[in-house]
RNA sequence: GGUGACGUAGCCAAGUGGUUAGGCAACGGAUUGCAAAUCCGUGAACGCGGGUUCGAUUCCCGCCGUCACCUCCA
C-alpha cells in the first residue's frame, strides 16, 4: 500500500514517504479572520480533514496544522471602521471559524497557531534572512529580495524577469525588484505593532506560514496544502523564504480547487458579489442552515479535491438528497458512537467477495491522490449490495458502509436530524403551525372525500418545500431546504387560496377557521374587494 | 502576453486502449383515492478534425471552447 499524491511543485504523482516512518506532518493555510466565514474558508479544512482521516485509517500518526492569521491590514481596517479593538475582531471571527469546523466534522486538526503568538520567532527568522542578504530594509518595511533566491517561481511556473512585464505588479519605491514582498511592515501611527531591530511593526502575510510551520512541524515536513489561488504569490514566497533560511520545507504540495458559481470563481472582487442575494449563497452560515452541515461536507467530497466545485444551490441540494438516502438506509446504526471496532474497518473479515471488492476499490481510490469522489461511489455500491440482503449479511454490509463513510467524516450520529432540521425553519413556530393547520385541513378534506381540496393543500405544501408523508398513523411532514427563504409566504398563499375557495362556496366555518388560526400564529389576513 | 488546468449523457461527477463508474433528475412497473416516500427496473456519454492501433472516450498532433493564476483572495 503506497499512497500516491499529486504534487503541485513537480506536477507529478509522487509517493508519500514520511521522513519518520509512521508519522505525517501537514500544514494548511488558514483564514485571515476579518469577516464572516464563507465556503472558500471551509473547503480546504474539510478536504484536508478527509485526507488526514485517510492517513490515520492507514495507520499513520498525523500532526495537522491550520494557522489563523489574526493580524493583517484587513483586520486593522475592519477594526477602525467598527471602532472595535482589532483583537476583538480577530477573536470573534476566529470563534466563528472554529464553530463551522466543528459543525462540518473537521476533527483531525491538532494545532491552530495564531500569528500573533509567534511574532518574536518571525523577527528572528527575518533577521536571519537580512543577515544572509536575501532581505533588506526599505522605506516602509523589510523586503525579501526575490532576485537573490535561485529557483524563485518554480511552484507557479513563472520567471522573475518576465514578471517585470506584468502590469499588475506595482513597484513600491525603493525596492530592488518590483515583485519583492514585505516580510515586515513598519507601523503607521495608531496601528498595532511589535518591536523589531528595524523598527516597530507587524509581520507581512507570507512569513507567518514559514515560521509557524517550522515551529510546529520542523524545518521539513511532508504535506503542505492550500487553495489554488495561494500558489502565487503566497506559497511561492513561503518556499523562497524557507529555502533561503535553510529549511527543507514541504515535500509535497497539494492545492484544492476553488469554489465557483456558474463556472466562475467566487472572489471578493467578483462583481456578482455586490448582489446580496448572490453573495449569500456562499456564506457559510446560509449554506449550513439551508442544507445542513453534513450535506455541505458530502457535497465537497463527491468530487476530487483538485477540481473546482460549483456551488449552485441545486447542486448542493442534489448531494443532500443522495446523502439522506444513504443515511436512511443505515437507520439507527448511525447513532452508534464511533469506536475502535469501527475504525478497524479496513482489517475486518467480510466473508463476501463482493463487499471485499468494493472495500478494495474504496481504498485504491483514496490511495490514488485521495480520490474521495470515486470512494463515495463505492459507498453507494455497497448500499446497493446491502439492499439485496437480509439479516446478518445485510448488517455486515451496512456496517461496512457506515464505517468506510466514517473514514471520510460522514455518517456521524445526529447527521440525519441535522439534515432534516436544515432549511432555516426548525424551531420556527409559525412555519410549523401553518404546516400543522394545512395538514389538519387536508385530513378533514380527505375524510370528506374532497380530494380536490386535499390535493391542492398538498401541492401548496410541496411548493413550499414541505414533503408530506401519508402513513397508516396519519400524515407527517418534513421540511426540505428553503433556498429562497420565502417558505412562510408560500404556505400562507396556499392557505389563502384554499380559504378563498371555501368562501366562494359559502363554507364560512372553514374559511373563518383558517383566518383565526393564522391570526393565532401571528399572520393577519385582510379581506379586500379583490 | 506568460503559466497551469479542464471539456464525459438533462445536471453533477469518476475512470479506462477492448469488460456496468456513481449520484441527482427523467422514464416504466409495484404500491396509493390521486400523489409523495419506498421497492423493482430502463435508457442515454465521452468538444471537433486528423494520426497510431485489429480496436481510442482513453495515446499522439492540430483546432475550437471554458476556467484559474500573474491584484485582495481559501
Amino acid at each position: 500500500m503506497t499512497i500516491q499524491v499529486h504534487d503541485s511543485l513537480s506536477r507529478q504523482l509522487r509517493p508519500l514517504q514520511p521522513a519518520e516512518p509512521g508519522r505525517v506532518r501537514m500544514y494548511l493555510c488558514g483564514p485571515t479572520v476579518y469577516s464572516d466565514c464563507h465556503i472558500g474558508h471551509l473547503m480546504g479544512p474539510v478536504l484536508f480533514d478527509a485526507i488526514a482521516r485517510w492517513l490515520i485509517a492507514r495507520g499513520l500518526q498525523v500532526r495537522f496544522v491550520i494557522n489563523i492569521t489574526d493580524i493583517d491590514d484587513k483586520i486593522i481596517r475592519r477594526a477602525q471602521e467598527s471602532g472595535e479593538d482589532w483583537r476583538a475582531v480577530a477573536e470573534r471571527y476566529t470563534e466563528q471559524y472554529f464553530e463551522f469546523l466543528a459543525q462540518l466534522g473537521v476533527t483531525t486538526v491538532t494545532d491552530h497557531p495564531r500569528c500573533t503568538d509567534h511574532v518574536p520567532q518571525m523577527v528572528e527568522f527575518i533577521a536571519d534572512l537580512v543577515a544572509k542578504d536575501v532581505a533588506y530594509v526599505a522605506a516602509d518595511g523589510v523586503y525579501f529580495d526575490i532576485g537573490r533566491q535561485p529557483g524563485y517561481g518554480k511552484l507557479s511556473g513563472r520567471r522573475v524577469d518576465e514578471m517585470l512585464a506584468g502590469a499588475r505588479i506595482e513597484a513600491a519605491v525603493g525596492l530592488r525588484h518590483p515583485a519583492d514582498f514585505a516580510l515586515w511592515k513598519f507601523a503607521k501611527p495608531g496601528e498595532p505593532s511589535w518591536p523589531s531591530p528595524w523598527g516597530a511593526g507587524r509581520p507581512g502575510w507570507h512569513i507567518e506560514c514559514s515560521v509557524m510551520a517550522r515551529e510546529l512541524l520542523g524545518p521539513r515536513f511532508e504535506l503542505h496544502g492550500g487553495g489554488d489561488d495561494l500558489k502565487f504569490p503566497h506559497h511561492e514566497n513561503e518556499i523562497a523564504q524557507s529555502e533561503a533560511h535553510g529549511d527543507g520545507f514541504a515535500d509535497l504540495w497539494l492545492h484544492n480547487g476553488l469554489a465557483q458559481s456558474g463556472g466562475r470563481k467566487i472572489a471578493k472582487s467578483d462583481p456578482r458579489m455586490k448582489d446580496p442575494e448572490f453573495a449569500r449563497q456562499f456564506n457559510a452560515r446560509w449554506l449550513v442552515d439551508t442544507f445542513g452541515a453534513p450535506a455541505v461536507r458530502f457535497f465537497l467530497l463527491r468530487g476530487h479535491y483538485r477540481r473546482p466545485i460549483d456551488f449552485d444551490p441545486s447542486n448542493v441540494e442534489a448531494a443532500r438528497t443522495g446523502l439522506v438516502r444513504l443515511l436512511e438506509r443505515l437507520g439507527p446504526m448511525i447513532e452508534a458512537p464511533e469506536d475502535a471496532a469501527g475504525a478497524a474497518v479496513l482489517d475486518r473479515a467480510l466473508s463476501s467477495a463482493e463487499l471485499e471488492r468494493h472495500r478494495e476499490r474504496f481504498c485504491a481510490a483514496m490511495d490514488d491522490d485521495f480520490n474521495t469522489g470515486a470512494a463515495v461511489a463505492e459507498l453507494f455500491s455497497i448500499q446497493a449490495v446491502a439492499q439485496g440482503l437480509t439479516g446478518a449479511p445485510r448488517e455486515t454490509a451496512l456496517r461496512l458502509l457506515r464505517d468506510l463513510g466514517r473514514i471520510l467524516g460522514l455518517f456521524r450520529p445526529g447527521d440525519l436530524a441535522a439534515l432534516r432540521n436544515a432549511g432555516g425553519a426548525a424551531g420556527d413556530a409559525r412555519v410549523e403551525g401553518v404546516v400543522g393547520l394545512a395538514l389538519e385541513l387536508r385530513q378533514a378534506a380527505r375524510a370528506a372525500k374532497d380530494f380536490a381540496t386535499a390535493d391542492a393543500l398538498r401541492d401548496g405544501l410541496t411548493n413550499a418545500g414541505v414533503a408530506v408523508h401519508d402513513g397508516p398513523a396519519g400524515a407527517t411532514f418534513e421540511l426540505g431546504p428553503d433556498p429562497a427563504g420565502d417558505r412562510l409566504d408560500r404556505l400562507v398563499a396556499a392557505l389563502t387560496a384554499i380559504r378563498n375557495a371555501a368562501r366562494q362556496r359559502r363554507d364560512f366555518a372553514t374559511s373563518d377557521r383558517i383566518r383565526d388560526r393564522l391570526a393565532e400564529l401571528g399572520v393577519e389576513l385582510r379581506d379586500g374587494p379583490a
